[in-house]
DNA sequence: CTCCCGATAT
DNA sequence: ATATCAGGAG
C-alpha cells in the first residue's frame, strides 16, 4: 500500500475524534484571528498562554489598534518574530477598523489582504468561527501526517491542501483538517511517531518525512 | 530563498 | 549543548 485511503482515514477520525476543533481559546472571530496568527511557528499552548493576558487588555480591533505597538510586542514576545507578529495583529486590527466595519471578513479573499494572514490563518477563522468551508486547515501536522500517509507528494502547504480538497467532500473539510492535528500531535509527532498506537498503522504506507 | 524568534525534546 | 518545532512576508 503506498498511500492510505483517504474517505477510511477521514471515517476513522470521525469516530476518534467526533468534535476535533482547532485548539486556541477564542471567544470572538476577531480573538481567533488573533490568535491564529500567533500562532504561526509556535505551539497552540504558548499562544493560548499569550492571548489570555493579551486579551483582557485589547478585548477588540479598536483597543488593539490604539495599542502601543511596544508595548504589543512584550504582550506577544513568548510567541517568537513578535515585532513580526505584534506588526501584523495591530495592523490587521486597523484594517478591520477601517476597512471592514470592525468586523472579521468572511470570504478568503478578503481575510488573505489583511497582514499575517494567509490560507492556514484564513481556514482556521472561517472554518473554526464562521462554520464556512473556505478550505482545508494545513499546518505543520496535517502537512506531514499527510504526507506520512501518503495523501499527497507535494510539500507546499497549498498544493497539499488542494490534493486534500480534490479527494475529501466539502462536508469533511472542517473536520479532516483538526482532527488530523490531533493525530500529529499525540501519534504521528514529528519526532518520535507512535506507530505502534496509531490508529492508521494498518493502511499508513508510513514514508519518511 | 531568507528572515523573523522562543521554548522544549534529546 | 544543540536540534527541532511552529507560517507568513518580502
Amino acid at each position: 500500500m503506498d498511500r492510505a485511503p483517504i474517505q477510511e482515514v477521514e471515517q476513522r477520525l470521525r469516530v476518534l475524534h467526533p468534535d476535533a476543533r482547532y485548539e486556541l481559546d477564542f471567544e470572538t472571530p476577531f480573538h481567533l484571528l488573533v490568535a491564529t496568527i500567533l500562532a504561526a511557528r509556535c505551539t497552540d499552548e504558548r499562544v493560548n498562554k499569550v492571548t489570555k493576558t493579551l486579551f483582557a487588555k485589547y478585548p477588540d480591533p479598536q483597543s488593539m489598534a490604539d495599542a502601543q505597538l511596544e508595548d504589543l510586542e512584550e504582550d506577544v514576545r513568548p510567541t517568537g518574530s513578535y515585532k513580526t507578529k505584534a506588526k501584523a495583529i495591530q495592523g490587521a486590527a486597523r484594517e478591520l477598523l477601517v476597512r471592514f466595519g470592525g468586523q472579521v471578513p468572511q470570504t478568503m479573499a478578503e481575510m488573505t489582504t489583511l497582514p499575517g494572514v494567509a490560507r492556514k490563518t484564513a481556514n482556521v477563522v472561517l472554518n473554526m468561527a464562521f462554520g464556512i468551508p473556505s478550505g482545508i486547515i494545513v499546518d505543520t501536522h496535517v502537512a506531514r501526517v499527510g504526507q506520512r500517509m501518503g495523501l499527497t507528494r507535494h510539500d507546499k502547504a497549498e498544493r497539499i491542501e488542494e490534493d486534500l480538497m480534490r479527494a475529501l467532500p466539502k462536508d469533511d473539510w472542517t473536520h479532516f483538517g483538526p482532527a488530523m492535528v490531533l493525530l500529529g500531535r499525540y501519534v504521528c509527532k514529528a519526532r518520535a511517531p507512535q506507530c505502534a498506537e496509531c490508529p492508521m498503522d494498518d493502511i499508513c504506507p508510513k514514508r519518511p518525512v
